[in-house]
DNA sequence: TAAGGTGCTGACCAACCGTTCAGTCGGCTG
DNA sequence: CAGCCGACTGAACGGTTGGTCAGCACCTTA
């Protein structure tokens, strides 16, 4: 418990920690301000260090804000995978999927608002924070694609093309998490998940199948 | 042709004539730097006019932003209703939407990746140019959410919230363009169009029709 | 205690941006 | 043609920000 992989407790360990701080402090200034408006010197004060602190841990600001996303999204697959590890069947792995993820983005709402504003993929000088999103959200996308497939290859779902039923599926729930950010009161996460999952599997249209 | 409404042709029609070709020069600039970094200097070069004229005929940079998302959503809705009102039956209408916006972000990619951008939703001191887009986006929804009802009333579409499904699609139809503009080399309009709809319709379950 | 080092500080810098406004000058009017 | 008007210009300004660095305070070591 304490003769592990303790290389340099004064250096690696402090660094760990200065590390977590700082970027504690940056997730609440985001949060609050966005991350255009975020400035190093708002979350150095925040993190109750000097500016050029900051610098001693982090190359630059797009480094600290990479890190900050990074962080937030594996929390949330981290969530979405524990729920879906518990529930049975397809309809029940992307219920539990959807509830982890809106429970999540309730409960970090301010800086997912944030996270919001900077999903940009201008293809010419990609910045670090915009590959770092997109590849977070490709991992998302894959692990849904994963989960529909076992759902087709078990008879649960119909065949179809997987990874494009999944972006489907997450785009509409980036789409159910901005409605209750817009409207905090809603109803439940598990009712909202339900029915985008009840939408996903059974569509809107009337031909024969009413359930 | 001549005398409807020609009060000042000196005053009125150069002044819209300035103005719309600063708004194009702004919408080319936020396509190629996207909407953070298109700078009032860049704008105003581009247009070939000095900084300080654009503010003869903008309050100020929001407006302008503003003004510019204004327009190209414009043209955007003018299509879908026209692609709509053409089609037949709610699967027809909906299709026919799709289409028009699939191919207006296509026509439109750099705008529409700037766009992307800026959906930002702080509660904060809400800007001029977040409120339009959400607006605008608004909008969209409730268009659809009027084909859906439509659809539900002629009995071609299960009884649902429309305007909760409207947001469904809309937002799918978002993933599909943003995964359109991610890889360009990808299948036709009118084809991607159809899955989305058939997605929407039907869903993914295997829960007794299959077709 | 003196010397040496190291983490940290925060004043400072250069760059940039939105906005202003005093001045210019082409063209219209009388 | 003279004189004025106002559309237009672009240098200047105020403010902000990311990033730097010389020095300070504290701790360890000799």
């Amino acid at each position: 418990m304490a003769l592990r992989t303790a290389s340099r407790t004064k250096e690696e360990v402090l660094k760990d920690f200065r590390t977590g701080e700082i970027v504690q402090a940056a997730r609440r200034v985001i949060g609050e301000l966005g991350f255009a408006d975020a400035s190093m010197e708002r979350i150095a004060h925040e993190a109750g260090v000097a500016k050029g602190t900051i610098y001693l841990y982090f190359r630059n600001k797009e480094e600290l804000l990479a890190q900050v996303a990074d962080h937030g999204f594996a929390v949330l697959m981290e969530r979405a995978r524990a729920g879906a590890a518990r529930a049975r069947g397809a309809e029940g792995k992307l219920a539990a999927l959807l509830c982890a993820a809106l429970e999540h983005s309730t409960e970090n709402e301010a800086i997912f608002r944030a996270l919001q504003e900077h999903r940009q993929l201008a293809p010419e000088n990609p910045p670090l924070l915009a590959a770092r999103l997109e590849h977070n959200l490709e991992q998302l996308v894959s692990f849904v694609a994963g989960v529909i497939e076992r759902g087709t290859k078990s008879g649960e779902l119909r065949t179809c093309n997987a990874r494009r039923a999944a972006r489907f599926l997450v785009e509409s729930m980036r789409g159910a998490i901005l409605e209750r950010l817009r409207e905090p009161t809603r109803s439940s996460v598990q009712a909202d998940a339900a029915t985008i999952v009840d939408f996903f599997l059974h569509g809107v249209g009337t031909t024969e199948s009413p359930r």
